[in-house]
DNA sequence: CGGGATCGTGTGAACGGTCACGTGTGTGCG
DNA sequence: CGCACACACGTGACCGTTCACACGATCCCG
C-alpha cells in the first residue's frame, strides 16, 4: 500500500528512501512523507522488504530441549537472556525453535532450515553436532554457545580450568575423597572437559581422583539429590562433593541436610555456574562462575558481526571461568578414631 | 532460483504446486521435481512466499519481562512451553519479543508491531493493557494469557476460586491468623482476583481475613523468604501462610526451617501454581494447581484458530484451578497456655 | 552567463514466490 | 467416430520493497 503513502505528494520510491533514511531527500519532503505515513498508519512489510534485500533481520535460536526444560536450567536462562538483549539492541528479531519428541537431535534445526526465515542461527550446544552441520549445509552463518566439535565460531566457558580450580580448592582444603556429580551424557564435550579438569587437578597434586566417586545426574535439583543419596550410602562416604551445576549442588545440600550432615563442617559442596541463587543459600554456595549471560551476549554479537560482513574464524572463544569461594566449603574435618 | 528448479523438466509454477502439494500434478512429474529440489538443495524463500500469500506462518510472543526474568518464573516457563509445543505442531514459527529497560510496558509490543512479521500475537499478561491496545490498533489478532481488561480473547486460570478454596482449606483446618504473601503490583488483575477470593472465603466463613497479615513479594524465592521474615517478626505471628506462587511459598518454608518452626505442625504453608518441584519438597507443598501448560496450549490453539478464520469472541476462557492438598498443611496446633 | 557538479526525485527492473486463468493432451461416452 | 470434459501443465500478472540509473532542476564557479 505504498501508492497510498505517496498520496503525500511524491512517488513511492521516495517513501522507501525516507524509511531507510537514506540521504538525498529534501527535509520538507521527508516531513510530508512521515506525516502521511502516520496518517495512514502505515507499516512497511517485512516480507517484501526481506525479499528485496535478501535478508530478514531475524536471527534464529535453536534450543537443545523443549522450551520448558531448556529454560528451567539457570545457565541457559542466563545465556539466552544475554542473546535476547543484544539481539534487541541491534534491532534484530529472535525466532526460537525447539526440538520435538520425535527427533530431539535434529528437528529444531530442521525446522529452522526449512523455512528460510533467518539470517543466521545461534545454537545452544547440547546434543551432538549433526544439527549444526545441517545448518551449515543450508548456508547459514552459525555460532554455537558451548562446546562443539563442528567448525563454527563458538563461545564457551573454560570448563576445564573451572573444574580444575574447583578440584584444586577442595584438595587444598585437605579433601581426599572428592565425589563428582557429573552429567549423564558421556559424549557431551563440556562434560568431558570438566572431567578432564578434575582429573588433571588430582594428578597434578599427586592425588588422583577416586573414579568410583563419580555419580551422574540430569542437571536438576532432584537428580542431584538422588546422586548424593547414592554417594552417601557408601561405606566410606566422600568428604566433598563437586556438582557440575548449581542445581545439582543444591540437591546434594538438601540431602545432606536431611541426613543431618553439616555443610561445610562435615562435608564441603561446590557447584558450577554461579546461578543467582547460589549466593543466597545458607550456607552460600562455593561455585564456579561461568558468566553465562556474557556467553550469550558474545555469541549474539559475534553472529551479528558475521552478518555485517566480519569474517570470524571457526574457533571457539573461551571465556575464563572463575572459582567463587563462599561458605559451603571448609577444611576437611580432622579424622576421628 | 526457481528457474533452476525447473531445469528438472517442467516450468516453475508446477514446482510451486509440488511444494504446496496441490493436486493436479502427475505423480511422475512430482517425483522429478522433488528429485531436482533435492539435487539442487533448494529451499523455498519464506519472504517471497509470505509476500505473495500475505501471511508469514509465524506467531509472535510478547513477554512481560526480559527473557531471563520471565522464564525464571515457573508458571511462565510452563505456559510458554505449552505455546511452543502447539505452535510447532501446527508448523508455525515463534518470534519472541521482550521488553527493554527503557520502556518496559510497551517496547516489546512496539517492536512486534513495527516489523509486520507475524500473523498474530500471544501476549503474556503482566503489565497493563496499553501494549495490547497497540497490537489491536495495528490490526493483529491477539490472544492474551492471563487476566486482562482489553477486549481480546484470553485464557486464564480461575484465580479467584483457586484462592478461595485455598483459604477455605486453611480455615477448615482451624487457622484463623492466615497470612498472605501477595504480589507487589496492586493493579495486576490476577492479583486482585486472588485477593478477592481469599477475602470472600473469609467473609463467607464469617471469619474475615486480617488485612495486616498481607505481605508482598516479587514472586521469587528470595522475596518470599523476606516477606515471611516480616510476617514472623510480628508479636503474634500467623499460623498459616498462603503465598501467591510456589517460589514464594518455598521461600517462606525456608525461613520457617531456619527459625526452627515446623511445617506443617506449627505453621501451614500453601502455594500457588503447582510447579513441578512443589510435589518434590519435604514436606510436599499444598498448592493451587493452575494448569499453566494447558493455558499456553489453549492460547496457541485459539490464536491459530483465529488465523484460520474462526471467530473468537473477546471473552476470557477460564480454566478451573484446583487445590492440591499435600503435606505442608495441617490442623492449627492446639493453643497453649 | 554557460557548463559541469550536485542534489532531489522519478523510472524500470528485479527479488521469489502464488494465484486465477488459459491451453493442450488424453479419456469416456453417446 | 466425434464431442465434452477432466486432467496436467504453462502463461501472465501481482504481492510490496529495494536498487541502479536516468533525469531535471539548482548551484557554483570560471
Amino acid at each position: 500500500m505504498r501508492h497510498v503513502a505517496d498520496r503525500a505528494g511524491v512517488s513511492y520510491q521516495t517513501v522507501s528512501r525516507v524509511i531507510n533514511d537514506a540521504d538525498g531527500v529534501a527535509p520538507q519532503t521527508r516531513e510530508r512523507v512521515l506525516a502521511a505515513m502516520r496518517d495512514l498508519n502505515y507499516r512497511p512489510s517485512v516480507a517484501a522488504r526481506s525479499l528485496a534485500r535478501a535478508r530478514t533481520d531475524t536471527i534464529g535460536l535453536v534450543l537443545p530441549f523443549p522450551v520448558d526444560v531448556t529454560f528451567a536450567n539457570a545457565h541457559f536462562l542466563q545465556t539466552i537472556g544475554g542473546v535476547d538483549r543484544v539481539v534487541a539492541e541491534n534491532d534484530y528479531s529472535l525466532l526460537v525453535s525447539s526440538p520435538d519428541d520425535e527427533d530431539p537431535a535434529l528437528s529444531a534445526h530442521r525446522r529452522m532450515v526449512r523455512r528460510r526465515a533467518v539470517d543466521g542461527v545461534i545454537v545452544e550446544a547440547g546434543m551432538g553436532d549433526e544439527g549444526i552441520e545441517l545448518l551449515i549445509e543450508a548456508g547459514y552463518p552459525v555460532v554455537a554457545i558451548g562446546h562443539v566439535a563442528a567448525a563454527v565460531p563458538s563461545v564457551r566457558p573454560d570448563d576445564e580450568s573451572g573444574a580444575y580450580s574447583a578440584t584444586q580448592h577442595l584438595l587444598a582444603l585437605g579433601h581426599r575423597r572428592i565425589a563428582l556429580i557429573a552429567g549423564s551424557a558421556p559424549d557431551n564435550l563440556a562434560q568431558q572437559a570438566r572431567l578432564r579438569g578434575c582429573r588433571r587437578a588430582g594428578t597434578d597434586a599427586g592425588l588422583p581422583l577416586d573414579e568410583d566417586l563419580i555419580a551422574t545426574g540430569e542437571f536438576s535439583l532432584e537428580s542431584g539429590h538422588e546422586a548424593a543419596a547414592r554417594l552417601f550410602d557408601r561405606d566410606v562416604p566422600p568428604t566433598a562433593v563437586l556438582a557440575f551445576n548449581d542445581a545439582m549442588a543444591i540437591g546434594a545440600m538438601r540431602l545432606l541436610r536431611e541426613r543431618g550432615i553439616d555443610v561445610p563442617r562435615e562435608v564441603s559442596v561446590v557447584g558450577f555456574d554461579d546461578t543467582p541463587t547460589a549466593a543466597l543459600l545458607t550456607p552460600a554456595l562455593t561455585t564456579v562462575r561461568i558468566f553465562s549471560s556474557e556467553l550469550g551476549q558474545r555469541a549474539a554479537r559475534t553472529l551479528i558481526g558475521m552478518l555485517r560482513g566480519t569474517k570470524v574464524p571457526p574457533v571457539p572463544a573461551v571465556l575464563p571461568s572463575q572459582l567463587v569461594v563462599r561458605q559451603s566449603t571448609a577444611p576437611v574435618p580432622a579424622r576421628r578414631g
